[in-house]
DNA sequence: TGAGAACAACTCAAGGTGAGAACAACCTAG
DNA sequence: CTAGGTTGTTCTCACCTTGAGTTGTTCTCA
């Protein structure tokens, strides 16, 4: 039987449940360190357990809007500040058995935030908090959590080569150093300064000068570092590829 | 409200309902082509129009599941043969209005098969063909269906660049040459012969020697060819990039 | 048997990358 | 106020990869 006989004979009263939600991983990073957004779950199952932001997608919204809906619920966050974070689509998670209440199809989503302030927990009755993803174990994580969330750090690590959305983490205008911080924190090693100062300003259409500069030099001395925008390119030609990993054979 | 809460609350049969299927791009090479599955549709709505083979998630199986079992009904391929098809996760729609009956969100995944006979019309009672893609206009195709497939051929271009998934459009043993083809077929354009053999003899665990060549030279003449099969490596180092594309600033 | 075609190897110039150094602007400690 | 350390930015240089073209050999077809 294909779709259409299916759909030509379908009812929905009589046809197994199928739900379908949107979760989030929303990254952003604060204190040098990439931090991710969890829920502790009040309820089994997972009582206690850490969870992605999520929900059902309502019968107006499309995906998109559904997990945007829910980041926005759970940062407390509106307007211009909301538009400016980065979401695409993950993937899509759907075993038959990932949820024991019922089949429950999860289409994830990516999120890139800046340095957001602490979720209000105002609207929601859910301690919503930001983690260092490096606090995590798996054991801790509800439901098939743990694959999505390492899904999406790989996507997020690959993303940074070939995209310019590592400026997404940033304030509008920030500076190579900065921009820097956030490549050496996603990818979890540093890189050259000088060289990585070279490649981001030959890319074409990666950054913009604002002509600015800061108001004082580093923390701990250092001359006043030149301010930037996120240039209009969509895609890094050539792109910025991370140091080769050590070449493990599978 | 948030995720726990409406699952607590939760009943089926009140529920809006929502639908979850799959629908699979497959895609093999045929006389130089690139070839798309297609199902003419014989009821409405879209009647006549061309569609992407796809049904209902069954209850007890994955979304991958799903989608291979789609692909082994509409191309009555079984067993060896199928399990060399390569198939992955594209993305996931879901726009309310896709389907005018119903709310269906729909899992698309890609294949990249070698070239198969022609779909048995045994099984179904569809007429289930391989077009070459070049000969669709989106006016001809279902629901969202043509943009299911520029993202799913947008992804195979990407896919051979920084995988050895080539491979998968061949049989397990076959030439530089054929192996050439390929891309040039996918990413619609000739490639600099020389440089590319140089290339993927080059990026460890591409392609492997089997120390046999072909029985015969070139239908046209030249020397037997050496034949290759697939290393194992799962991602190329470095990456087989393809030519930069026109540099136009949206 | 000769012409044309295709596989495989080579050469060479241009460009990108990794590593290190140079230098000036700036902060803090003393 | 100054010395010493820190940081942003620019250079240099060796190495590797790539694009483009050439050469030599093997093969099919007419």
């Amino acid at each position: 039987m294909n779709e259409q006989d299916y759909l030509a004979a379908y009812d929905p009263r009589d046809y197994p449940a199928v739900a379908v939600t949107v979760d989030v991983v929303a990254l952003t990073i604060r204190e040098g360190a990439l931090h991710l957004l969890l829920i502790r779950r009040g309820a089994p199952p997972y009582e206690g357990h850490w969870a992605l932001p999520g929900g059902f997608v309502r019968p107006d919204e499309d995906l998109a809007a559904g997990a945007r809906r829910e980041l926005a619920e759970e940062t407390g966050l509106g307007g211009e500040r909301l538009r400016r974070v980065h979401l695409e689509q993950l993937a899509s998670y759907g075993d038959p058995d990932r949820d024991p209440r019922m089949r429950v199809v999860s289409v994830a989503h990516l999120a890139f935030a800046p340095d957001l302030p602490d979720p209000a927990a105002g609207t929601d009755a859910d301690e919503a908090v930001w983690l260092p993803v490096t606090a995590l174990t798996s054991r801790q994580l509800a439901f098939d959590h743990a694959r999505i969330i390492d899904d999406g750090l790989e996507r997020a690590r690959s993303k940074l080569e070939y995209t310019p959305l590592a400026t997404r983490f940033l304030e509008p205008e920030f500076t190579i150093t900065e921009l820097r911080a956030v490549y050496e924190t996603v990818w979890g090693h540093p890189l050259h300064a000088g060289n990585f100062h070279r490649k981001v300003l030959s890319v074409p259409g990666f950054v913009e000068s604002t002509g600015a500069s800061t108001e004082r030099g580093g923390a701990r001395g250092g001359p006043r570092a030149r301010l930037y925008r996120a240039g209009d390119a969509r895609l890094l030609h050539p792109a910025l590829l991370r140091p080769a990993r050590e070449e493990t054979v599978r």
